[in-house]
Parts: C-alpha cells; sequence; structure tokens
DNA sequence: CTGAAGTTTCAGTAATTTCTGAAAGTTTAG
DNA sequence: CTAAACTTTCAGAAATTACTGAAACTTCAG
C-alpha cells in the first residue's frame, strides 16, 4: 500500500535533510520510515514503500545499523529481518552527535595533535601565525570534546534540565564560581 | 610558489573535511589557506596555490563569505580583492556552527510544527505512535534551539569557563536546583 | 569615453556519489 | 543434504555535484 500523504512528506523531507545530516537522501528515507512506524517493517516493505531496489535498502540498512540508530528484531516462525528505532528520539538524536563527532572533529583533532608533536621541538616550516592558529583550533576542538564527552554521559532528565535553565546559564555560572574558584 | 609540505598537509585535510563540515573539497581548501595565512591572498594566489580554475576561486570565495567566513581587504592603488579570516578561531567555530544549524535544524523545526499545527484540530493520517514521534523530535529540536541562542548570546570567556567546569556541570546543575525550584 | 585590470557567470565537461539488479552467499526447515 | 527464503555484494549505469575556461560584466585611471 502507498504511503499517506502526510507520512510522505516526513519522509520526502527526511530524505532531502539526510545528506545534510551526514548520510544520503535514500538512508534519511528508510529513517523516517522506521522511526514513524510502530511496527518493525522488514526489507520488502521498505523497497516497496519508498520504490527502490532490494539492493539499495540493504545499503541503506547497513549504514543505518552502523549508526547504531536501527536494531533487527526476529518473528519466531519467519525468515525475514524487521527493523525498528533503536530507542527513544532522545537517544537516536545522541547517537548522531556522538557519530558526527566521531567523524567531523575526530579525525582533525588528530592531525593537529600531530602537527603539533612534529614542530615543536625542532624548527617548523610553518609561520608563527599558522602554529598559533592551529593550537587555537586545537585547543577549542578539545574543549569540545571533553564537554562533549561530559554532557553524553549525564542521564538524560539532567541534561534535559540544564538545557532548559536557558538563559540562566549565564547566573549559574557566576554562583559556580565561588564553588570551584582555588 | 608552492605551499610547504606541512601546510600541503593541512589543506588537503580540511579539502578532505570540507564535505563533512557542509562545504565542498575546493571550498574546504581555500578556507585553511586564508586561515594559516596571516597576510591576505588574492583571488589569483589561491588559483595558483591549490591549482584550480579562476572560476572555482570565485565560486568558492562566494560561498565563504556566504558563511562570514572571510571577508574582503582592499589595497590602496591595487584593484584586486584581499581575502582574510573574519575573525578569531573562535568566532569562525561559532559562526559554522551557526550556519550549520540554519541548514540542517531550522528547516525540519519548520516543518515539524506545521505538521503539528494541522493535525491537531482535526483528525490525522498519521498513527498516534508517529504524532507522539513528530512531537518529541520538534520538542528536542525546540529545546536544543533556544539553548543554543542562549549560549551564542554568552561572552565566549565565559562560555569558555562553562565548559571547562567538565564533569562538574552534574554538581553544578544540583545547586542550582536550589536557586531555580518553586 | 576607452581600455586595462580585475571579477563573476554559466554552459558544457569531468568527477564523484548513489542506485540497480543479477549473481553469490547464508540460513534453516524438512 | 537440498532447496526455498531470505540477505548481501558489487560491477556497471544513472544521477548528482563540482570544475573549467571563455565570455560577459564591473570598475576605475587617464
Amino acid at each position: 500500500m502507498p504511503l499517506s500523504s502526510e507520512l510522505q512528506n516526513l519522509v520526502v523531507h527526511f530524505g532531502e535533510m539526510g545528506s545534510r545530516w551526514g548520510f544520503n537522501r535514500t538512508v534519511g528515507q528508510v529513517l523516517a520510515l522506521i522511526v514513524f512506524n510502530e511496527s518493525p517493517l522488514c526489507a520488502d516493505d521498505i523497497a516497496d514503500a519508498l520504490k527502490i531496489s532490494r539492493g539499495n535498502v540493504s545499503m541503506s540498512i547497513k549504514e543505518l545499523a552502523s549508526w547504531q540508530l536501527i536494531r533487527t528484531h526476529r518473528e519466531m516462525g519467519d525468515r525475514k529481518d524487521y527493523y525498528l528505532a533503536n530507542g527513544t528520539i532522545w537517544q537516536l538524536g545522541q547517537q548522531v552527535l556522538a557519530e558526527r563527532k566521531k567523524r567531523e572533529v575526530d579525525p582533525t583533532m588528530s592531525l593537529l595533535r600531530n602537527q603539533m608533536m612534529s614542530s615543536s621541538d625542532s624548527n617548523s616550516e610553518l609561520s608563527e601565525h599558522a602554529q598559533q592558529q592551529i593550537k587555537e583550533i586545537h585547543d577549542l576542538l578539545e574543549l569540545f570534546t571533553h564537554w562533549f564527552d561530559d554532557v553524553q554521559s549525564m542521564k538524560p532528565e539532567h541534561l534535559q534540565a540544564l538545557m532548559k535553565l536557558g538563559s540562566g546559564v549565564g547566573r549559574i555560572l557566576e554562583i559556580a564560581g565561588k564553588f570551584t574558584r582555588k
């Protein structure tokens, strides 16, 4: 059966955004389909609903699994794999951020660290300015990384509460200063 | 003159990462070149250093300008445009995040809000579960958006201090609870 | 106004990414 | 072990994205 037009809208949108979120159109569409369907879908359901080839479904599923966004469910007495969102929306969001950090931040951190190593003891081909910029990018990414790891380890409800503090966060900081200084 | 091999490395890396950061290879390379050069570069310098066409430089510059990552400097008695990083590394980072939020989050927020509107008064084609998921994605993005706006408005040194609190952020939250509750 | 020095645009081409579908692989009931 | 039911792989085709370079455009000195 074809998708309802409202669901169709969502699926198309997730497809368009897919590439901006780090995967491709089809992967985005498959994700939408799985997230908005309460009951698990099998590969043929997906190929059917999105009018794409069976092979493409397999690739997309593999990609979503590598992001840990879906998990497999098996019915007894049925050989098919059925796919399902791997957790709550909050958990899926966390997962996407974690994966993107791994792909977008970590490689650069590692390159910059190496660069700083190799040009510290001896003299570098790079200008003072370039070395300074490298250090600043590195420090920024390192700060971000530590903060991110902390935040990932917080209980969702605490994190949520913290974010809701909103602009109050500035005031809190002042108070916090009294506890952490010296 | 050709790039030093150390600078070459950085430029190539920024090129590779470019597409993950929301632009393309060449734009990433041009950005690296500009960020690591203290003195402003003209379009020909860039075409020359990266061995790309003049037209491509023009496109890439335009893209970087649209992200507000570079600015133009004009020498007197010289018709050329010279390009320069538009601020500190910290500011460039903020700028990239702001622009990405605009491209990656805002369109979805807006779609989901509309969807929730149109299916609230009358009955929707969507399942209860789908409607619930939509609400949860919407609320998550809204929370993120408010938090992001707050954080963007903080002075860099305050934000930096806050991030440095690191795992202490959990403890701070407990304390904060006493001030904001009721 | 003219033309030299520069920038931008864009049609066509090149490079890259994604998709298909048939073949190969895997699993399991009998 | 066999074959049916299903999944995965991957070479080539299709679609998309990026790049070139020549022509059009802009600016400004004289």
